[in-house]
DNA sequence: CGCGGAGACCTTTTT
DNA sequence: GGTCTCCGCG
């Protein structure tokens, strides 16, 4: 078998220069559609190809997700080897190194890994402290990002932080210090580390520790990052320390889709990597086989607006079709139905259902097309919004398993503490004061009830001690999927039954739950991948891969990097897209939320319609509202697509609207 | 001190 | 609709 020759008739010549580029640094331009993940892919194949040792191939991507599908694919070229190739986020990354090796830089095995919504109230807990609740001068939900800012940028002091990116809140400089310090104190306590703390840690510990850093540098000698137009500051610079033996790096971006900077994604970093690496060949990859010309070139126009766009003529290949339509709709129930329509029939010319999607930038504008969908017994799957390990039910019974592993994390304990009759917060509070005065508090729970004052507080804690006294063998630590079930059966069913009016909705939630745990070898693994795991829906964690017969309504920054035949996009509004809050936090914003219009328009490849409201319908102005067109569509030469005006068409109902949206 | 009900307030994007 | 906070009852 020859895979060369195979490689050279797939791929084009540019991305075969790329594939089979020479050791070295290697920075790859590359526009929508172009192949990029191919080309990455390809590369990985080849090297095994060469015989390369699988096992000193690093491959970071944007998701956990697409780091395996592109390894599968790899399998499916190069068999077997692809599986020693390590590929993941750079938070899986980190968080494989730093439970190895942590303690170098003072981080324990057994450490929790907060999600956003514990990092959120463990920093509301430290805002409290500081700035009393009492007084409504203070703009919590803005200390509370400008303390996440702090983390997320990296940035050595608050004060810069506060200045560049929070002026108003100037005034409370002293007060947002102070959370910060003592949220960085709270989260050691907990033996906890928040998304942030994972690559900071791990960027340390490549500093820090000369050995360590050679040890990887040296094993990983193909360091290779996907979307690096959306990493971070920092992760540049793990980067760089990874290949800093080598210097055997090879990045691919596109500046034009760089949509994260609210989570301190720097585009900016493609531009520096050639001063860094100025001996690194520049690869540009300027074709698009994804969309027909006419999406191309609404695309192309739209990104054209944007200040600085590092130049590119992106060419497709595709043969012409239909112009892009922008359909002006009287409001989203009319949308909702209008595109329900549309699906029917795109499904009817034989367009497959799960080759149609719906993008939109805030999940709420996808509620009233949910409604529609249902009501005509559409299939769909929505990716955005509430995620099947953030609800309520799934975090309870995780925190049990979040004792065991890591006795000292206060917020598991007390999430567990109040699901039992007759103890409140204040309560759980006495306990945890109690408990953790010793190293290993559950080693100490377990011998020694604290005292409550309520004869139903007691005897809760003995039956939490039984379920707890349960899953803390280790076996149980060794098989997460019977402690679950261990956890549900010994009380927390009882608990849904009484506390939750859906129960038997949750409760086959947990029986998923139990089986997807099922594939872990123990706790550990389990939580941190439910902490780092992307988006999963239940359904998702059923094995069932294959494109499932469904519309998918999706967030456009979760489609980053997907594509299908026909796209719809909603709610192309001044204040919704661009949003009105991104604007307003920085008009700078505005040329992100373009760029990330120009994601959501190249992911059609043949159809693409964009959708305008006249009104808007929501609960604060139930008045009809009037909304303007987007400034990304008024900005666009008008032959680029074809206007539908529908607005006047449809007589709506307003008051049977409204109730349906209320009910 | 726990707990349920009433009412206020929110609703950008996510590893 | 969903979540958080406050308040008053037991």
């Amino acid at each position: 078998m020859s895979p060369h020759i195979r490689y050279e008739e797939e791929l084009n010549p540019q991305q075969y220069a790329v594939v089979t580029a020479e050791d070295g640094p290697a920075l790859v331009i590359a526009g929508t559609g172009s192949g990029k993940t191919r080309a990455l892919t390809y590369r990985v194949a080849y090297l095994l190809d060469k015989g390369v040792d699988p096992r000193s191939i690093l491959l970071a991507t944007f998701t956990n997700k697409a780091a395996r599908e592109m390894l599968c694919r790899v399998e499916g070229l190069s068999g077997e080897k692809a599986r020693s190739v390590l590929g993941g986020t750079f938070h899986h990354i980190a968080h494989l190194i730093l439970r190895a090796r942590g303690y170098r830089v003072g981080i324990e095995r057994s450490f929790t890994i907060l999600d956003r919504e514990d990092a959120e109230s463990l920093i509301n807990q430290c805002i409290k402290e500081f700035m009393p609740s009492r007084d409504k001068r203070v703009p919590r939900g803005e200390v509370l990002a400008a303390v996440f800012s702090y983390g997320v940028n990296m940035m050595k002091n608050v004060e810069n932080v506060i200045e560049e990116r929070f002026p108003h809140l100037v005034e409370f400089t002293d007060e947002i210090k102070r959370v910060a310090t003592r949220y960085q104190s709270e989260k050691l306590k907990n033996n906890a580390l928040d998304f942030d703390d994972l690559l900071y840690y791990f960027f340390r510990l490549l500093k820090d520790c000369n050995d360590l850093r050679e040890v990887y540098s040296s094993r990983f000698r193909y360091v290779l990052v996907d979307e690096y137009q959306d990493t971070s500051r920092i992760q540049a610079e793990i980067v760089d320390l990874l290949s800093s033996l080598h210097r055997n790096i090879m990045v691919v971006g596109d500046d034009s889709q760089s949509i994260y900077s609210f989570r301190g994604a720097n585009p900016d970093n493609m531009f520096t990597f050639l001063e860094k690496y100025p001996e690194a060949s520049v690869y540009k990859l300027e074709i698009n086989y994804r969309s027909i010309p006419e999406i191309l070139e609404l695309a192309n126009a739209s990104i054209q607006c944007a200040r600085k766009v590092y130049p590119k003529r992106l060419t497709a290949v595709k043969p012409s079709g239909e112009l892009p339509e922008v359909v002006y709709v009287s409001d989203e129930f009319h949308e909702a139905r209008y595109i329900a329509d549309n699906i029917v029939e795109l499904e009817r010319d034989g367009v497959p259902i799960q080759e149609i999607a719906v993008l939109y930038r805030a999940h709420y504008q996808s509620m009233a097309l949910q409604m529609e969908l249902t009501r005509r017994g559409i299939p769909f799957e929505v990716r955005s919004g509430p995620r099947f390990f953030e609800q309520a039910h799934v975090k309870d019974v995780l925190a049990y398993l979040r004792i065991a592993c890591n006795p000292r994390d206060e917020l598991a304990w007390k999430r567990v503490l109040k699901l039992y009759p007759g103890i409140g917060s204040r309560t759980a509070d006495k306990v945890w004061s109690q408990i953790s005065e010793y190293p290993d508090p559950l080693a100490f729970f377990l011998n020694n009830i604290p005292t409550v004052k309520q004869r139903t507080g007691k005897r809760s804690l003995e039956h939490l001690l039984q379920v707890l006294k349960a899953i803390s063998t280790v076996e149980m630590k060794n098989n997460p999927s019977a402690a679950i079930a261990a956890v549900i059966n010994k009380g927390y069913d009882d608990y849904m039954k009484t506390h939750f009016v859906n129960y038997q909705a949750r409760k086959d939630d947990l029986n998923q739950l139990v089986e997807y745990a099922r594939s872990f070898p123990n706790m550990e693994q389990l939580l941190a991948e439910m902490a780092l795991v992307s988006h999963a829906s239940a359904d998702e964690l059923q094995e069932s891969e294959g494109a499932r017969e469904r519309v998918i309504l999706t967030t456009i920054h979760q489609a980053k990097g997907l594509e299908w035949d026909a796209v719809f996009i909603l709610g192309l509004n001044e204040g919704r897209f661009p949003s009105a809050r991104a604007l307003k936090e920085n008009p700078e914003n505005e040329e992100e939320e373009r760029r990330l219009f120009y994601v959501a328009v190249t992911r059609a490849r043949k159809i693409l319609k964009i959708f305008i409201p006249r009104a808007s319908v929501s609960r604060r102005d139930v008045d009809r509202l009037m909304l303007k067109p987007s400034r990304f569509i008024q900005e666009l030469p008008p032959h680029l697509y074809e206007e539908v005006d529908l607005s006047g068409v449809f007589i709506r109902n307003f008051e049977e609207e409204y109730d349906d949206w209320s009910g």
